[in-house]
DNA sequence: CGAACCTTTGAGCGTCCTCAACCTGCGTGG
DNA sequence: CCACGCAGGTTGAGGACGCTCAAAGGTTCG
């Protein structure tokens, strides 16, 4: 049966084995496709009832700023991701979500997420275990943070993304294109703009990644790997668990 | 109908109201409460099937090693926290739980929760919830890491192990015991230990808090929440959402 | 009473920050 | 078509925050 598979279809039976039943549940929602312009908010700290989307085209980002107006960013959101799935639960959301491109997404109701609950308990096995995966991201991102280096720290974060691009197919072995900024890779990384500027030349420098005009070119990709002490098993989704 | 309260049931009727099919569902399980010592390590990185646990009494923490032997140190959990919720739906556990004094906990498997969401699927939304919360957390510790100084930082975890512990009656506006040396409070906060002691001294000397023998006291709790920027409502729960 | 663990303090240093300036490319409007 | 504004990138100089190394005091427990 290979009908219109939408992405929420997609992600989620990477994560399920997804019965006639559980699609067809799936099938009744996500018709609500939509597009952003870059910079749209689609979520900020403190709205309620905010929900969920599933991003299909388009890089987005998380984030959240400290009361002294600091930004820091959670995750960024490239196609075949969740955004806000954390939120729909929440009678406030506790973060910020914008596009950071031009984005299309489908939307995903929180009752369209309950109704699905009771009537495909599959659903409910895929849907969590997708937030899992999202956590296991962000507990990486705080290792990073914690316990490595600028230069480890930029190198990770360009791996993880490059990882991640590539089980949707958006980069292979030798780079991707990357509509970040300095001041986005700052704001992931706890750094100052200046000092991301200084990391990313020393990294050109010792042709381990290039990352100039919209492009990550990975020069050296097992010594960058090495330098960020990258292990991608917090990424890997392994096939579907349940049969 | 006051039966007995199993901490699985107190966490999960916090998010969501549970009818009696629910509760009878959930009564099923929880028959396995077990005692771990102090160091016990209850799950480890790689490990695979791990099941998870609700914490019923004691202090245990979740970390991961960096491959050059670096520990970070993701949360910690207090009485009502869930244990390793997070890779119970991951074939490997992505990061170890160590209990940091004596701990009593019921075990919850990986089956339990499937079984569950198939017979009562606000169960499922009570699980999202919970693992929704335990992410916003991991949140706010990367923002802490990322955007804020050794001293705002170490203020903030206090803050939240206090909020977090007087939510469930083992803190006041006082302060709470605390079984947590430097390493561990360096290891969570990404600071070496001998800052940490520093950052401590300088707090308790500008009056703020005292963390000595075991014990955090608030000396000034206003002053606390504004040097941290803390802002509690990640940590709210604020009563059931459901009906 | 020794050993292990934790805390405390000092000295020197390196990473990363702030401030500041200048450059580039690009879109807009006169 | 050029002038301008603006966002993003680049580089330098100086300084602060937090690190490492080192040593000594305190507690607890066998």
């Amino acid at each position: 049966m290979v009908m219109h598979e939408s992405p929420l279809t997609r992600k989620l039976s990477a994560f399920v084995w997804l019965s006639d039943v559980d699609l067809a549940t799936l099938a009744r929602f996500y018709r609500r496709r939509r597009t952003f312009a870059p910079g749209h908010a689609l979520t900020h700290e403190g709205q309620t009832n905010a929900s969920a989307f599933v991003l299909a085209e388009g890089w987005a980002c998380s984030y959240k700023i400290t009361p002294d107006g600091e930004r820091q960013i959670v995750d960024f959101q490239v196609p075949g991701d969740f955004l806000g799935l954390r939120s729909i639960l929440f009678r406030t959301s506790d973060h910020s979500i914008e596009a950071l491109t031009r984005i299309e997404a489908t939307e995903v109701l929180a009752s369209d997420i309950f109704d699905a609950f009771g009537e495909a308990p599959r659903l409910a096995t895929a849907v969590l275990w997708a937030a899992s995966r999202d956590e296991a991201m962000v507990v990486e991102h705080l290792v990073n943070l914690g316990r490595r280096t600028a230069e480890e720290r930029t190198a990770h974060l360009l791996l993880e993304l490059g990882t991640r691009l590539n089980l949707v197919g958006l980069a292979d072995q030798g780079g991707f294109d990357c509509p970040l900024t300095q001041y986005h890779l700052a704001d992931a990384l706890g750094l100052s703009a200046v000092h991301v500027n200084r990391v990313l030349r020393h990294l050109r420098e010792e042709k381990l990644v290039t990352f100039q005009k919209g492009r990550v070119v990975f020069d050296d990709l097992d010594g960058l790997k090495v330098l960020a002490g990258f292990d991608r098993s917090y990424l890997d989704q392994e096939g579907p668990l349940l049969r």
